[in-house]
Parts: C-alpha cells; sequence; structure tokens
DNA sequence: GCCAACGTTGGC
DNA sequence: GCCAACGTTGGC
C-alpha cells in the first residue's frame, strides 16, 4: 500500500535558522514548536518523506525560500527535558512527551524567493483556509494541499 | 521598533 | 470554566 505524499509549509526566521543553514547542515531536527496545533501536524500529520516549503519569517521581504523535505517520523522534542535549553518544559516528562519534532531535510533553495505579497495575490486560488494568508494566523508549521504546492511553485518560473 | 492578533497561564 | 494578564508571533 501507498502512503500519498502530503505537503506542508514551516517557517523560520532566517536570522535563526535559514535556508543556507539547512543546506549546510543537511538536516535539522525541527526542535523547539511550542504550539499544540503545530505539533499535532507534525506528530500526527507528518510521515517521512513528505515534501516542505521552507518559508522565511520575521524579514525583508518574507517567502518561501526552498524546499526541504520530512527525514523523520516524529518523536519527543530533545529540548523539552533539557534543563538548560530555552525549550525547557518543566510539565514535560519522559513517559509522556509534550512536544514533538520530526527531522527536516534540505532539498533545494528557490531560484527566486517567492514573497508573501506575491502569494498573497494569488489568493483566490490558493483558498480562504490557507493559513499562510489567513488574517491573524501566526501558525508556524501548516498544511499544504497538492494543488497549492504546485500553484506555489509553479511561481518560482512564472516571471 | 510598533502593535494587532493570538495563545497560554493561573487566580478565582 | 471564566477571563485578565501576560507572552509571542510576525508583518509592516
Amino acid at each position: 500500500m501507498t502512503v500519498r505524499r502530503r505537503f506542508w509549509l514551516m517557517k523560520s526566521e532566517p536570522d535563526c535558522f535559514s535556508i543556507d543553514d539547512l543546506e549546510r547542515v543537511g538536516t535539522e531536527p525541527w526542535t523547539g514548536v511550542r504550539n499544540y496545533q503545530a505539533r499535532n501536524f507534525m506528530r500526527n500529520g507528518m510521515r517521512h518523506g513528505d515534501g516542505v516549503l521552507f518559508y522565511h519569517s520575521n524579514c525583508n521581504p518574507p517567502g518561501i525560500a526552498g524546499v526541504a523535505s520530512v527525514a523523520s517520523d516524529a518523536y519527543p522534542d530533545p529540548t523539552q527535558f533539557d534543563r538548560t535549553s530555552h525549550y525547557f518544559d518543566p510539565k514535560a516528562t519522559r513517559e509522556e512527551p509534550r512536544w514533538f519534532n520530526v527531522d527536516v531535510r534540505f532539498e533545494r533553495k528557490l531560484s527566486r524567493l517567492i514573497s508573501l505579497e506575491e502569494i498573497r495575490g494569488h489568493a483566490d486560488d490558493l483558498g480562504d483556509e490557507f493559513a499562510l494568508i489567513k488574517r491573524g494566523s501566526r501558525l508556524s508549521v501548516m498544511p499544504v494541499s497538492s494543488a497549492q504546492w504546485s500553484l506555489l511553485l509553479s511561481l518560482e518560473s512564472a516571471r
């Protein structure tokens, strides 16, 4: 039985960790996600091999900078147990971990940044429920349909 | 740096 | 369970 590949968008602040950083290290454990909705997408939805749009946030201009892939199934985020970590969570236990992460693997940089502004220009095709352009949404990990995936990547060579 | 919008915490 | 206070996100 084949499991259909799913698609995701993951945000990262390039000052903190950019697509170039991901290219350098190859694969990165996506630790530190402390939002339940984002956690649920990683823990319950992501499968090894899924496609990832790597989005640069909190920068100028924000937008999709590259393509990555999910390189593991979800596992307990080790930083929740690390007292020295910024992401330490005193309520998490090894028996009942609260936070999970996947590994993210570099695939390629886009030939140009697909900016948020440009993405907004295709809101009609992307749909109202696309969290990236939904008003007030701050989700850092979100699902992308195969139609949205194709549309967004088609913009790379669209001009 | 500002601040709107959202999520979480914790007292009650 | 309510909700005020606080913290965070992230575009601008």
